[in-house]
This record gives structure tokens, sequence and C-alpha cells, in this order.
DNA sequence: CGTCTGATGTTCGTATTCGTTCGTTTTTGG
DNA sequence: CCAAAAACGAACGAATACGAACATCAGACG
């Protein structure tokens, strides 16, 4: 028979949160675990998902990269909420560049009921979490594919990015420093974010607060290509200062929005 | 056919609410479970429904992935001795070209361990699955991204394939016709699969035995362009011939290997 | 008026799904 | 390294859904 509607939301609950415990699926859909096992299995048989102990995951993530699994992990509260200001604010049928990132992974799954978006990405997690979203008209850019991360990188993924102009880059960083400057540890996704920057009519910059004060090598931008900064607590200074010199708008979702 | 008044109603009830169950069903027509099944029962065969244990919901058109997931789990247990078969013929350190299908994910995913391959792919979920691989380049081609099947088609794509030469040449097939054609339902993927065809040494197409006789609308490739074929079942009248006349290698991979 | 045909209701045997229980495996915490 | 706890998977049974066969009814047609 058919797959069960079930076993449809599953899917689409589990590809919405990135991954999600088997009794939360159990209480979602009202039934006893057995039953969500037996669904889970079935799906991650046929490669959909993939199961770990105590849970499901998307199949995407079914990296063997630890140190990238660990990252998402990493203050994934900050990144739910700093994705669900983002998606707030993203209007429907606009276009976007979204860059590499776990937390613009994050804003591609809140993105996931919008609609009439076009986005183009550099993001294989990104892109293959937005196909999910029929009404929305997803771009790949062509390169070179980082098995850390799964971001495409290279020459030919500037080049490619350089054919458009959207309404917004919206973009992840690993480290902004005390100087104004936006900071990245690989050039090569630095390129590709200058060329991000280059050709949005607004840019966006999402980043929790883990990485204020975090050094990395290379500079990306400063503050003042920055048109909105979301994060998930109060800037230390003197950030605050500076935002307000660059004419940036900071939006800081708390805990308890 | 003639179409009962009540038959449509019922189809547009569906597809009003997505999914229904049959009970729901008998009771708003005022009929007994039964003459619901018999409505429900001539509608999914003619294709307008897609049936499940319990109710009914539309068809595949408003939700694509659901028809995706159907085919990902259809003959699986062939698309997997396929694969291996594939995988047990690629040498390491060679070049690839693989497009679009769920046979080609299970070959993707038989890859994992081999060593040094470089991959070129306009399949998003090839790529992710490969990227997994640490011993594997991954390059994947820019493009629209087909929310159907994570397929990356278009001009782009096919300009981008261009670039490359590689080894071997792998691609799934929708259908094989008795005229010795190759086809597709999509005419942007078969403009893909042929690029790959131009700029491969050697071409490998990947096909389960119910891809024999099946009608698709756009032509591809012809038996005399395929160097190998790999499929699990022995071919019915005439394709052996036919093969053996295009000097086409044909692999069967059959239940106990 | 009788019969035929097609649609619907009824009954019953079969198949599927889901919950429960229990033994096994994996993880965790000392 | 061992033991407790949690999660998993297999097996069984109850509830439910399904489909085939047959009965019933209404309208068509000679």
């Amino acid at each position: 028979m058919t797959p069960n509607p079930r076993q449809a939301l599953l899917l689409d609950e589990v590809r919405a949160r990135g991954s999600v415990s088997v009794e939360a699926l159990a209480e979602q859909f009202a039934v006893t675990l057995q039953t969500v096992r037996r669904d889970v299995k079935l799906l991650a048989d046929a490669g959909l998902l993939a199961r770990f102990h105590g849970g499901v995951r998307v199949a995407s993530s079914t990296t063997e990269n630890i140190e990238y699994l660990q990252r998402q992990l990493l203050n994934e509260g900050a990144k739910q909420r700093i994705a669900r200001a983002v998606a707030a604010l993203v209007p429907a049928g606009c276009s976007l560049l979204i860059n590499i990132g776990t937390t613009t992974e994050a804003i591609a799954r809140a993105l996931l009921h919008h609609k009439g978006l076009r986005v183009i990405t550099n993001n294989l997690n990104v892109a293959a979490i937005l196909s999910g979203n029929p009404d929305c008209e997803v771009i790949v850019a062509g390169g070179i594919v980082r098995s850390r991360d799964r971001g495409i990188v290279g020459e030919v993924t500037v080049d490619f990015i350089q054919q458009f102009k959207v309404d917004i880059g919206l973009i992840g960083i690993s480290g902004i420093e005390a100087d104004g400057t936006l900071r990245d540890f690989d050039y090569r996704e630095v390129k590709v974010a200058r060329a991000i920057l280059a050709h949005s009519r607004e840019v966006w910059v999402a980043a929790d607060h883990s990485k204020f004060n975090r050094p990395a090598m290379v500079e990306l931008a400063r503050f003042d290509q920055v048109d909105m900064l979301f994060t998930d607590a109060p800037p230390p200074a003197p950030f605050p200062a500076l935002l307000a010199e660059a004419g940036v708008n900071c939006v800081t979702c708390t805990e308890d929005a």
C-alpha cells in the first residue's frame, strides 16, 4: 500500500526541525513509540532519513563529520530563535542569496512555508531543505562540494553568483571582531560571501552571541556593508556603539521572545 | 467512463482537504463504506487519487514528494543489487558524471567507500550522499532545483557539465522502448543527460526491469551510444538481441547473486 | 408486465495496522 | 569495567480496514 500520511508528515517534521526524538514524534502523532519506530525504519531504509539512538534526523546530514554535527547541535535553541526572527522579516515573493553556515540552515527550515521565494545558495543543505518547499524556486550554485559542511566553493561558484542581483543577501559568519570586521576561516568561502554582498540590495547577517570577539583569519566585510544583524543575546561592548555608528539595525532574539 | 456526480464531488472533497478517511467520506455522502471504497478504487486506478490504509489523499500533483517517496521505496532490493554491481566495476580514482534518479542515488551510497573518485552530478541527493566520502571530490552542477526529486536542470546545468570530460557517465533512465531508445519524461533532464553522454568516455546505464517497455516521452539516447547496461532481471525479448547488436555489455544482477 | 442491468447494501473471510509485552542491545554513569 | 537505564526490535493479539460474493432495489426496455 502507499505510504501513510503520517509517514509523510513525519518526514516533513524531521526536515523542518533537523532532528527529532522518537518520543517527541510519538507524542506529536499520538501513537506509541513502537509505531514511530516502524515508520522511521521504513523511511530510513529508503534513505530518506537517518536514525540515531533515540531519534532521527534528516538524511542530508548523514555525514560522518563529527565536528560538523557538533557545531550543528551547538546553540541549537539560539539558532532557532534567530531563524524565526529572520523568517518573520522575509517578505513573501522576494529573492534571497544564502550562504554556508549552520545558522543559515536553521533559517532555511524556518522559510519552509514562505510563499513565492527565489533562493540562490552555495549551501547544499540549504538547497536540500528548501527544495521541500514547493512554493520556492531554488537555484544552487555549481562548484566543488566541501565535505566538511557541504558548502559549495570555488571560482565557478563566484562566477555563478555574479549573474544575479537579489533583494536580500543572507550570510552566516564565523567571527565578528571588535574592529567592526566580519571574518571567516576559509578564504574560498569568503570569496563567495563577498560575491553575495556585492549582488544583494540588502545584506543581513546572522550570528549567535558566541561569534562576538571570536577571531577568524580572513576578513569578509565591515559593518558599514551590513544592513541588519540578527543575534540571540545583546552584543557586548564595544559592539553596540560600532553597530549604531555603522547604521546596522540589530535584532536581538532573547530567550523568551 | 461515466463520471458519477458523487465521484466528482468526492474528488473535489479530497482535493480540498488533502486527505480524507473513508469513513468521513461515507458519512458525508450518506453511503456505505463499501460504496466509498468502490468509488475510491475507481478514481485511484485512474490515477486521480492515491489510497492509503484508512483513507485517500490527493494524487501526487500537489504533494510531489510523496510520489518521490513511493518511487524510492519501489524495487528497493533491486536497486541495491544494481548499485552493488555498478560499484564493483567502478575503479578507484576514476572520474564520474552521475545524473538524476533513485537508482543513481543507490549507486552513490554504494560508492561511499571508494577511494579517490571525482564525481560531477546534477543530483542534489547524490552530491549530499557522496559528500560523506572524504576520499571523493564532489562537484555539483549549478542550476534550478526541481523540488520533485532534487534534480538540477536548466541551460546553466548543461553548460556547466560541458566543461568536463570524464571516464564514466552513469545515467538512470525512465523508460527503455522496444525500438532500442532510452527515454525520459522531462526534456530538461534529457538535455542534461545528453550532455553527460557527450562528455563521457564510457556510458553506463542503470535501469531495473520495470523500465523495459515503459513508455516515456522524450528520446534520450539509443543503445549504440551505451557501453554497459545494469539491470536486476533478464531483459524480455526483443531486448537481448538489440543489446547484442548494439554491442552493449549487459550485467544482470539476479536475486541471489 | 416481466426481465434485465447497473448501482448499492450486507455479510463474511482476509489483510493490515497498531498497541502491548518481553528479551536484547546500546548508552550512560559510577 | 560493570551495572542500571534507556532504547530497540520481535512476537503476539485486538481492532480495524479491505475486498469478494451475494442480495436487493430502481429504472430501462421489450
